[in-house]
RNA sequence: GCCCAGAUGGUGGAAUGGUAGACACGAGGGACUUAAAAUCCCUUGGCCAGAUCGGCUGUACGGGUUCGAGUCCCGUUCUGGGCACCA
């Protein structure tokens, strides 16, 4: 009987439909395994080979996991906002809603092809009031919440702590700038002045930020979308903007964050990568006072150690000290320079990094030698980060170095033997000299010289504590993330503003649904496209959303314009997974404690430092409310790689429609072309194919080599631009979606980024044949019920262990080829024993479900091969009838003496003995200990 | 510049410190066939030897630890990734 894979597969994708045979419920009685992968964008290309290859490992792994006797949860779904989608609409006045919709039935179709084990009774799209409802919840949470003392809290408990006391004795809390009142002036305030204050501290909060406004096409726009100052789009100006936006304190979870990295099986390197962006860095804020005033500013730094060294002082463009510091002789020149400064772009400031700066005019007196300091402006100091100044110490850090260099500063070297001349003494090594200077009448009773760099700063930092100089102070370079977007097609914010104060439309009033607009583009009036929204202000009276029309700020109030990023959809949506219809809660307490929270997690490494950031502190703020019971919310995290796409060039000689051969093309000035690489096969052209692809190439000539066009060829991106995509669907439709799965898996570590080759793929659907025709003689099913024999037993019971540590392992490339070797003794033994047989059905059904469902239908059994138990190893099978023992002779291993099967240690190690050879082979040395690794060989300990 | 990961045949890739190159692709040869497809068998890191057995060499490079190193340690080169005037 032949294995048709076509009629196989479609059938049994039909029964797990009719059957629900993936349809999972909490279960008391079980213990739960949560697999999750990163969800889809649903893009209008559709699926190419590579977006299924982490939903293949995961599926493996779920349902490895319930043949195992574990309660799977494998759910799936849609990421449905986003900008694809809207810069079609924009284009094609098509509502984003239906190509989205398109696309993920798309989507869907190709998805069920592949035979996964999804629950698609849970099922969540990002875009539907349904779900978006407890994004906005979470927003409104995190507005009604501050954060102190390591976790979030209702903000009435800041309200009564002001009633009460004003800032006095306010401690430990995350705010955007220090703010200080009494108890008296609290209660003085207005309302408007009372909500100010408490945006300042609020966890979600509308805060100014720079952005780059471009005010010719109304709205802002990424650093990357800005070239040489003006718009990529359109070349209008781009100026640097501070506006009021949407912002989520990210920041002050920035401690849980790194710490919660210890806790959690992610990669060193994905970890690593997240605590770069964190950037924590422990350093101390030293104040300096200003020469003949009685200003003072503070700086951070992490190297207190050296503030014998230093010779200037910067301030960043944009501080707020610029102003105050600049004396009248040198405000012209630092007018100029602001101005030349105002009109570069962050990517101006990377890629052209030179040395700029102006005089500020005024000096700051060093607390540790008394000596006054220039204080300059300049660019490489950036108002974000710290306190918007520092204080230089050009010999030990490259950045203060090149800038003594360019204006002519002093440079004091203050570790004993570094050589300043050419370069600064950046590392932290060495001993301390010139701390004080001995030259110099010191300043005050405090010296550093003798210690080691590390010792210097920590007794500099309790030098500042105790002389209240600063104070030891943690820096991260996480910001605050932006939390607005000028768009249309994302989650709208339930908000409206009242004297010009946004405020939270009653919870009960969720979700605040998207309303319809005649346009997707910016108002004429720069507004976002929500301001084209007809219907879009909120009544208080009624609580529902009304014509703009009627807006009389009395009880009609306009609603925000702005919606909400990618990352607000995707933060926690593996929690609504857990109980996606229910519409009293984001998740009930009892699903989110039947779950907790995803034990694998598969996606893409692109994600380290957006949706996973955003997602961890997300998930944090919700245990902080008691919403989810674990703060981590991706226990074990795998990276699948990407499968990168190969791509053919041809070479085209300048001006010409004439294409030269890979080979010739240096003889000729060419420029390579990407050509379909479905019209090349073996970097092959087919010619004629070529000519008919496109109409321009209809009369293209060709310089052959050997009669043939070689193609050039790249790794690349798979992506149609570059014409080497290749779709699943014709996979499957080819060699059936269990080749597809195997031969995914193939191909190499699910982690590693690989190219996609189709003509391996014949040996994975020749395995599939194999495997198939153990089972079916020629037109009957083949089983019998026969005793198997050792040496049958001893192959299953290989590929038992080889395939349950591949898969806890993730290494499913190398549990493929342990199918293929084990069909082949067992064809060859002409093995058709159930006892044998039946164990590799369950064995191989989470790679290739299709077919194993059919033989275990073919073996007698009514239910699903889904609910089998893993077979069981058992070690007595596999030990050799023979074992080799190897020693050691002139430093060669060779192998020699055997012994029987099952020896225990001092059977062996007598042997050894009496062995004549062995003691005399290994010079010098005595056995001390024979270790029997079954199946292996024997390691001897010698001494 | 700092941090992380990696480097094995023509290709994708295997190897708890224990016979390097499993398995697959590709290539070459053969069987079956009128022929093709399909299927099956043999060879396939390099060099040498050649009736045969075999020998030498080999995991980016240079050292080291070990009876034994692709694997562990030190240094170098290169590749990929992250962060980056972050003080």
């Amino acid at each position: 009987m032949e294995y048709n894979f076509r009629e196989i597969e479609k059938k049994w994708q039909k029964r797990w439909v009719a059957d629900e045979t993936y349809k999972v419920t909490e279960r008391a009685d079980r213990e739960k395994f949560y697999v999750l992968n990163m969800f889809p964008y649903p893009s209008g290309a559709g699926l190419h080979v590579g977006h299924p290859l982490g939903y293949i490992a995961s599926d493996i792994y779920a349902r490895y996991k319930r043949l195992n006797g574990f309660n799977v949860l494998n759910p799936m779904g849609y990421d449905a906002y986003g900008l694809p989608a809207e810069q079609y609409a924009i284009q094609t006045g098509q509502h984003p809603a239906i190509t989205t919709e398109a696309n993920i039935n798309r989507y869907r179709e190709q998805l069920d092809k592949i035979g996964f084990s999804f629950d698609w009774s849970r099922e969540v799209r990002t875009c539907e009031p349904g779900y978006y409802h407890w994004t906005q919840w979470a927003f409104q949470k995190m507005f009604g919440s501050f954060y102190s003392k390591g976790s979030a809290h209702p903000i009435e408990e800041l309200v009564a702590y002001f009633e009460k006391n004003g800032t006095e004795g306010l401690e430990d809390v995350a705010q955007s700038e220090e703010l200080t009142f009494t108890a008296d002036k609290w209660k003085a305030m207005s309302d408007v002045e009372k909500q100010q204050v408490l945006m300042n501290y609020r966890i979600a909060y509308l805060g100014e930020t720079m952005v780059n406004w471009c005010p010719e096409l109304g709205t802002v726009l990424a650093n990357d979308e800005v070239i040489d100052g003006v718009s990529a789009r359109g070349g209008f100006p781009v100026v640097q903007k501070r506006m009021k936006q949407w912002c989520l304190r990210v920041s002050a979870y920035a401690q849980r964050l790194l710490d919660g990295l210890d806790t959690i099986q992610w990669t060193e390197s994905l970890k690593e990568t997240q605590r770069n962006w964190i950037g924590r860095s422990e350093g101390a804020e030293i104040e300096f006072k200003v020469k003949d005033s009685d200003k003072s500013f503070t700086i951070f730094t992490t190297r207190a150690d050296t503030m014998f060294g230093v010779t200037f002082m910067v301030l960043a463009p944009e501080s707020e000290l610029v102003k105050e510091l600049t004396t009248a002789d040198q405000k012209a020149a630092v007018d100029e320079y602001l101005a030349y400064v105002k009109k570069r772009t962050e990517r101006d400031r990377i890629s052209d990094r030179k040395v700029t700066g102006v005089f500020s005019g005024s000096y700051a007196i060093n607390p540790f030698t008394g000596e006054a300091n220039p204080i300059w402006i300049s660019e490489y100091v950036l108002a974000g980060y710290g306190t918007g100044a520092i204080m230089a110490v050009p010999a030990h850090d490259s950045r203060d170095y090149a800038f003594a260099k360019h204006f002519g500063l002093p440079i004091v070297p203050l570790v004993e033997g570094c050589d300043v001349s050419e370069e600064s003494f950046d590392a932290k090594e060495g001993i301390v000299c010139n701390s004080p200077r001995a030259d110099v009448k010191p300043y005050i009773d405090f010296s550093l010289n003798g210690l080691t760099i590390k010792e210097a700063i920590e007794a500099t930092k309790k030098y500042v504590r105790e002389h209240n100089l600063g104070r030891v102070k943690v820096n991260y370079r996480l910001r605050d993330a932006i939390f607005s977007r000028q768009r249309y097609w994302g989650e709208p914010f339930p908000v409206y503003y009242k004297d010009g104060m946004p405020q939270m439309i009653p919870e009960e009033c969720l979700p605040l649904e998207l309303p319809e607009v005649d346009k997707f583009l910016p108002t004429e009036t720069g507004e976002p496209p929500l301001g084209n929204a007809k219907i879009w202000a909120w009544d208080t009276m009624t609580n529902k959303v009304v014509d703009c029309s009627a807006i009389d700020n009395i009880t009609v109030f306009p609603l925000e314009l702005n919606t909400m990023p990618g990352f607000a959809g995707s933060s926690a949506y593996y929690l609504r997974y857990m109980d996606p219809h229910n519409n009293g809660a984001l998740v009930s307490e009892q699903a989110d404690n039947y779950w907790q929270n995803v034990d694998l997690y598969v996606g893409g490494s692109e994600h380290a430092t957006g949706h996973l950031i955003y997602s961890r502190f997300w998930n944090k703020f919700l245990f902080d409310l008691g919403v989810s019971c674990k703060e981590e919310p991706f226990q074990k995290l795998v990276n699948q790689g990407m499968i990168q796409g190969r791509s053919n060039f041809v070479y085209r000689i300048k001006d010409t429609n004439t294409f030269v051969s890979l080979g010739l093309k240096d003889k000729y000035d060419v420029t390579p072309l990407h050509v379909d690489v479905n019209i090349v096969s073996g970097d092959v052209l087919d010619t004629d194919a070529f000519r008919a692809w496109r109409p321009e190439y209809e009369t293209a000539e060709f310089i052959l080599e050997d009669g043939k066009y070689v193609c050039g060829w790249a790794v690349e991106k798979m992506s149609k631009s570059m014409f080497n995509v290749v779709n699943p669907d014709m996979i499957v439709e080819k060699f059936g979606a269990d080749t597809l799965r195997l031969y995914e898996m193939f191909l190499g570590p699910v982690e590693q980024a690989k190219p996609w080759d189709t003509n391996g793929i014949d040996g994975s659907h020749r395995f599939l044949k194999k495997f198939w025709n153990l089972f079916w003689g020629k037109d009957a099913f083949a089983v019998t019920d026969e005793e198997p024999t050792p040496a049958e037993l001893k192959s299953l019971h290989k590929l038992i262990k080889k395939v349950t540590e591949d898969i806890e392992n993730f290494s499913y490339n190398t549990s493929i080829p342990a199918f293929m070797i084990a069909t082949n003794e067992l064809t060859s033994m002409k093995c058709t024993k159930r006892a044998i047989l039946e164990p590799m059905v369950v064995l191989i059904a989470p790679f290739a479900p299709h077919i194993a469902e059919e033989l275990w239908e073919a073996l007698g059994h009514k239910t699903s091969v889904c609910d089998a138990q893993w077979p069981a190893f058992n070690e007595k099978y596999l030990v050799e009838d023979t074992v080799k023992m190897m020693v050691a002779f002139n430093g060669k291993t060779r192998f020699g003496i055997e012994f029987p099967a099952g020896a225990d240690n001092a059977t062996i190690e007598a042997v050894a003995r009496a062995h004549e050879q062995t003691p005399k082979y290994v010079e010098g040395k005595q056995i001390v200990k024979v270790i029997i690794v079954p199946g292996r060989m024997i390691n001897m300990v010698l001494k």
